[in-house]
DNA sequence: CTGAAAGCGCTAACAG
DNA sequence: CTGTTAGCGCTTTCAG
């Protein structure tokens, strides 16, 4: 096995609770013994058993990430955010996907359950009572949804999918589609509702296509209806759907942005890529990760005793490419 | 506090060492007592401590898993299949990223030692002493990089760069150069290597312009030397350096594959999304983390306590896309 | 087959 | 300021 506390504090003829007080609470041990200490400690390459700590102390120093997708471009950058994040406050960070299905994500959240200090829900699909009932055995912390007495992260979506949908009505569309994501996805409730909202603002008519999965598969499946709608302007669920959207309007002869305009969410760098180059609502995933992480950390670790919930406001904004240009007065091919 | 082992024996009228049986070796329990005790349990809801019983066994059933950088494309497919893959082991999963730093890497892995059950390494950028100074800790995989004593998992991407090189003389190209990543890449040596012994073979001539940072950046910092090499045909180090140097060249009026061809190396969807799309590599990512995975719980629970090292090798392909092209008969520009 | 007891490595009162 | 003494929740001999 390793060293141990007690191999240090035979070697420095102490006894182990001095060699513990010495390493984690320094002020409470005179000062050159400490020092003794911590050098026979890193004599022997003394390495503090994080599993025993965590049976005394009760904490961990693990929190968990929960995503849906690893391998969707949006995580990414929140999961490393999160985890270089969790790090410098000493903390490790178990991730896991749930593949986009609620009940692995209950599943993994119990199995997390008893080996982490709190979890990060991001995007999470489960039910409100799901997550309340976790909720109540440790902290957790939401992103891009809102639940009573849960700290959140959101992005500001709302904003966002208001400034796409002004953004097609400025370049003189008059009718409109979102397609949505999975059913009951929070994000896609603030997007449907800003859509809506500005939609109605300016007397523009607005469709909704939905559900579909979020990737471009679902943005391939989207295509009929957005085509039955007569819609020449798509918001759509994100980059990986629009993208999916633009491959199957081609399909069908349908060019973007001559025939149809198409606006994502995220600003992954799939969208960057993609030709045309997707017009998109940005959304700050490293600052998310970031964020929760904090907010996450403080709930675990308040700083004066009070259990406040907190709730971050991350702002979003349009990046307009070449996806969305003035609609084509021509009637549209089919 | 939450519901122990203590509160089941209680309640089951037994003591903890007969329910610890029950749920740890059935066999070595009565039937009748046993579906008592289990019964309890649920009832109870008790959820066995991961850290009380790792204290114990000195089995975390944790693994830690660490790459270079996790918004990377080529990483998270890897990442999620890992994931994936140890739960069904029964293994969590810590994920840490080293921002491409071999210090960084150095140290993560010795936070990491006192707390999982081994560690996979993926794409490696420390020396072989550090790695093999964990090595006698726990086990280590490593994934593309051989190290003696160390299982590990390697893409064949010999056979992929040698396939991208030939590619490239079939359609013309006499002067080839390839971009290499960072310096001491295992991978990039491997290129190398197998562009060396194609081009050789083929009588080709071949330039190696390097190291610059694996990124899109890196690639468009690889234009001058690509340029000046007068190469006519470039296999870059990785999607996004491919992308970078697509980019660049175009910034300075080369055209690609009109003027330059370009071969990636990963196939991540950013390749594919890339406008041309990208001839490339395709690295096998969910695989190899799948069988990492498996390769270290072997080596963390010896089926028959002998400890061997092994070695898994995947199969890559070469890509055709749009990418490639013969050379121009032209003189290049400027 | 089941109970008793020891102990994993560390922290946290409590004395002194 | 430092040593003593209990455990944290669980597994694992060792008896019976």
């Amino acid at each position: 096995m390793a060293v141990t506390i007690k191999d240090v504090a035979r070697a420095a003829g102490v006894h182990v609770s001095t060699v513990s007080r010495a390493l984690s609470a320094p002020h409470l041990v005179n000062s050159l013994t400490r020092e003794r200490v911590l050098k026979v400690a890193t004599d022997l390459g003394y390495r503090p058993s994080h599993t025993a700590r965590a049976l005394t102390t009760g904490r961990t120093h693990n929190v968990g990430l929960i995503v849906a997708d690893i391998a969707n471009p949006f995580f990414p950058p929140i999961i490393k955010s999160a985890q270089a994040r969790a790090r410098v406050h000493g903390y490790h960070v178990f991730v896991a996907d749930t593949d986009e299905n609620p009940r692995a994500e209950e599943e993994l959240i119990h199995t997390f359950a008893r080996q982490v200090d709190g979890i990060v829900l991001v995007s999470p699909r489960g039910t409100n009572k799901a997550i309340t009932r976790v909720g109540e055995e440790l902290p957790v912390v939401l992103v891009n949804r809102r639940l009573a007495r849960h700290s959140s992260v959101l992005m500001d979506i709302e904003h966002g999918a208001g400034r796409a949908v002004g953004h097609l009505g400025d370049l003189g569309h008059a009718h409109i589609a979102v397609v949505l994501g999975p059913r009951g996805s929070w994000t896609g409730g603030r997007i449907r509702a800003a859509a809506e909202a500005t939609a109605a603002d300016r007397g523009l008519r607005l469709d909704v296509v939905a559900p579909v999965p979020p990737t471009a598969e679902g943005g391939v499946a989207a295509v009929p209806g957005v085509l039955d709608s007569g819609a020449t302007g798509v918001v759509a669920y994100n980059d990986l759907v629009a993208i999916g959207l633009i491959e199957g309007l081609a399909a069908r002869g349908a060019a973007v942005p001559a025939d149809v305009s198409v606006v994502g969410v995220d600003d992954s760098f799939a969208g960057r890529l993609n030709r045309p180059r997707l017009t998109t609502v940005a959304m700050p995933g490293a600052a998310a990760g970031r964020a929760a992480v904090d907010l996450l950390i403080q709930a675990i670790e308040p700083p004066d005793g009070s259990l406040t919930t907190a709730e971050t406001m991350l702002g979003t904004s349009l990046i307009v490419r070449d996806s969305t240009a003035p609609p084509n007065r021509r009637p549209r091919p089919e």
